[in-house]
Parts: C-alpha cells; sequence; structure tokens
DNA sequence: ATAGTAATCTATTAATTTAGTAGATTACTA
DNA sequence: TAGTAATCTACTAAATTAATAGATTACTAT
C-alpha cells in the first residue's frame, strides 16, 4: 500500500547514489542525466535537487556543461542523514522519534508508556542500520551484488 | 511531521491493551470505555473496532452489558501483527516489504539493488522485535514502569 | 556578444491517503 | 418494551505527497 519512506526520499537517495557514482570525475552530473537513469519525474528532481543543495549535500553549477557534484566524501554521507533532511521521521510513533519528536495528545503520561519503549528499541535498530550505511557503501554492495549473481 | 504509523494503527493497538486489561473479567469492554480512557474519537473507534473483531483479535456483544472482549490469550496477540491488519506496512519501501510487496516501477534490476537490501536489513529487525512484543508484554511493561520510577 | 544550455524561482495543481462524522439499524438485557 | 451498545452505509474534511508550469538567471563555448 503506502510505503513509509516517500518517494521524495527515496529519490533523493537515488540521485545522490548517482552523483557519488560520478564522485572524481571532473564535470558534474546533469539532472537531465539522473532523471532519465532513475526514472525520476524532471520537474520533481529538480525541486528536490535543490533541497538537497541548501542542505549542503551537493555543489550545483549553473549553465552549460553545469550540474551537480557531491559536496562531500561518498563514505560521509549516510542514508540516516539523507531521510532525516528529506523531511522523513524514521521512528514509528512521533513521540519516540529523536528529531521529529512530538507528544502523544492522549498519553496520560510518556514515562510509563510501554509502546513508547517498544518503539523506541525500533528506532534504535533502524538508525543503527541506516546510519552506518553510506552512499560509498550502496555502490560497494551493487557491486558485490552484482558479482555474486554472475554478471 | 508525519508519523510512519497511522493513527488507526496507534488506536487500535491501544484499545487491544485495554481489552487485554480486561481479560479474565466476566464482562466485556465497551466503546465508550475505552474511547474515554484512551481519547480515541468514539465514532473512529467503532471502524476500527469492526475491523478489529472481523480480523479475529476480539469478540463482541451487542445490547446492554455488551462490549468487546479479547479472542485469544494477551500473549499471542503481537504488534506485528497488529499493525499489519490495521493496514500499515512496516518496510520503509514496498519493494522490502513481505506482506505488501510492490516491485519498485523504476528499478532497473531488483535483484541487484543495494538499498532494498539496506531495507530488508531494517525490515527484519524491525519485524524481529514487533513480532516478540505481544499484549501481555505491554501491560507487564507498563506495570514496571510504573514500579521503577515509584509511582 | 550571443546562442544555447542547465539550474533556479515562484506559484499552482492533482492525486492520494488519513482521519473523522452522521444517522439509521440491529441485537441484546433487565 | 425501554434502554443500551454495537453495526451498517455513506459521506466529508483535512492533510500530505507528488507533480507541473512557466519565467528567470547563470554559465560556457564559439
Amino acid at each position: 500500500k503506502k510505503p513509509m519512506l516517500s518517494k521524495k526520499s527515496k529519490y533523493a537517495i537515488k540521485a545522490l547514489v548517482c552523483i557519488a557514482e560520478n564522485y572524481g570525475n571532473a564535470a558534474p552530473l546533469k539532472i537531465s542525466e539522473i532523471s532519465e537513469r532513475e526514472k525520476i519525474p524532471r520537474k520533481f528532481l529538480e525541486t528536490i535537487m535543490v533541497e538537497l543543495r541548501n542542505q549542503g549535500f551537493v555543489h550545483s553549477k549553473m549553465g552549460a556543461n553545469g550540474g551537480y557534484s557531491l559536496a562531500k566524501t561518498p563514505d560521509t554521507i549516510v542514508l540516516s542523514q539523507i531521510i532525516r533532511l528529506s523531511g522523513g521521521p524514521l521512528a514509528l510513533l512521533p513521540c519516540a522519534s529523536l528529531n521529529f519528536y512530538e507528544r502523544c495528545e492522549e498519553c496520560v503520561d510518556e514515562a510509563t508508556c510501554s509502546l513508547r519503549q517498544v518503539m523506541q528499541e525500533v528506532r534504535d535498530v533502524t538508525l543503527q542500520i541506516l546510519s552506518k550505511t553510506s552512499l560509498a557503501d550502496l555502490i560497494a554492495r551493487e557491486k558485490s551484488l552484482i558479482q555474486a549473481l554472475g554478471m
């Protein structure tokens, strides 16, 4: 049905992986290039890229031979960062979120809410995985998957 | 901002905990009782309860002295079940979901998608926690939290 | 300098999902 | 048989997400 990660977050990750793959190249990567490769709606991607730039993930260059390039090394950009900054909380409930915390209006006493406790555990393990996985990791894994399948 | 777990799922869990706390009592629990205790909008809760009944979580009884009672023992109803049946996928992406699987239209080759692999790992650890936590566990934890805080 | 290219800005719109409501009806108990 | 409590059918509202349109600005190569 409805995924827990928005398309925006997913597109942001995919776009950044693309740009990370281009890391080291002199020429930056164009939006049109990314849009085609990842089948992301062009105009939508534009708005996402602007945000990624404002958040310091990428540098942009206008005009001919312009495009986007990674602002940091691929091993320093991790999934939890991208997801959070593209608007998604990782916790299942706001009351269990570190960065998007919000009190449950109806909760009588948050400190003794066992559901919250469980959701915090879930958040912790989720965060552990997503904050240790960098763009570089994703690219490396992709390669090893291709190898493993003999392609 | 927007929690990953819908209010519906959250309300369903809270309502079931209420009913589980009443487990063993002869008299079933009324919707009005649950609605007040957990501050869940009455009419909304009604629709949720009907689903929970259809899914076999609770038994209902109409008329005076009617209400809801748990259909199974509190230790056999786990969070992952409740969340799934109240419509929520647990995976961050549909392509990483066991019960709500959906292929990414844009993905060239799912088998070599490293993002999917990571999301599957997240799903696994999430599921591990949520499928070992039962209503009985939630109630027990609540008690021990209250004790620990000296209330 | 200027034509073409590519990002940017401002503003809207469309689609989907989630949350919640209204009112009549049926089943049960005292 | 009156009162209670769940049920059914059918909406409506609000919020979020996804996406689009069109004009503008910055840069490069010729």
